[in-house]
DNA sequence: AACATTTGTCCTGCAATGCAGATGATAGAC
DNA sequence: GTCTATCATCTGCATTGCAGGACAAATGTT
């Protein structure tokens, strides 16, 4: 079995899912980042990230041809592999696994002065 | 705003969750992950990641009494911050947004033969 | 009191991931 | 050829993930 995603990992493997169809590419896949979690993210984290889920196997990628649109580089299309599918899969159900039921309870804690052993210590 | 959680770091709030009202203290929250994800971990593992989220404020602890069951060390509970709620809400709305929708998908992957760009290269 | 046993924590060290900013490469437009 | 828009890559460091063995402290035993 392979390794364990890590949390930026997942969030680029769910973008690849995202953008599937159609071409992705590091600038697409950053903004879908971005969009989504409204966070942001340079673009070397991307690729960096995407170098190393390559060498795992889990996301492949070519270049792609020079489109007639408008300039710039060459685009490196990339693409979810097997691997990757499974390991986000097991990613998302360890998250689901660890969070049942514990959704309500983390509300609680964050509406306040209802936590149950609230002493503070250290 | 603090900084982004952990995969692991995260389960191990989780596990502050899960325990939240009894004694949680190392050993506990390593089988409480160990039992909700079925995956081994080692108890330096976990005692290092309490540790760097006691640095960030996220976590408390504090050596307990001993106890009048049967021998060995005292144990150091812990306790979870308001700042490591927010912290593993901040982290969930990430996982949620991020794969809203996306989850059949996922599922049509792994299922095989439907990829729709499912070239091989790389 | 010494020591054996049990229970639990801490230490050390390295590998993997996260992340940013600067730099480099290529394509079309003029 | 040069300009400019697009993208990708490189470099480097901080943070996290993780394991295994060493260490500590409590109780029971003789």
């Amino acid at each position: 079995m392979t390794k364990n995603l890590g949390e930026f990992e997942q969030l680029i493997l769910f973008a690849l899912l995202d953008l599937a169809g159609s071409d992705s590419y590091g600038v697409l896949i950053r903004e879908a980042i971005e969009r989504r979690t409204g966070r942001a993210v340079s673009s070397g984290a991307v690729y960096t990230g995407l170098e190393r889920l390559q060498e795992q196997g889990l996301v492949s990628s070519h270049i792609g041809e020079p489109t007639a649109e408008r300039g710039g580089r060459r685009k490196r299309l990339y693409r979810l592999q097997p691997k990757g599918a499974e390991a986000l899969d097991r990613s998302v159900r360890i998250f689901t696994a660890m969070s049942r039921g514990l959704l309500p309870r983390l509300r609680a804690r964050l509406a306040g002065n209802d936590n149950p052993n609230a002493r503070e210590d250290v």
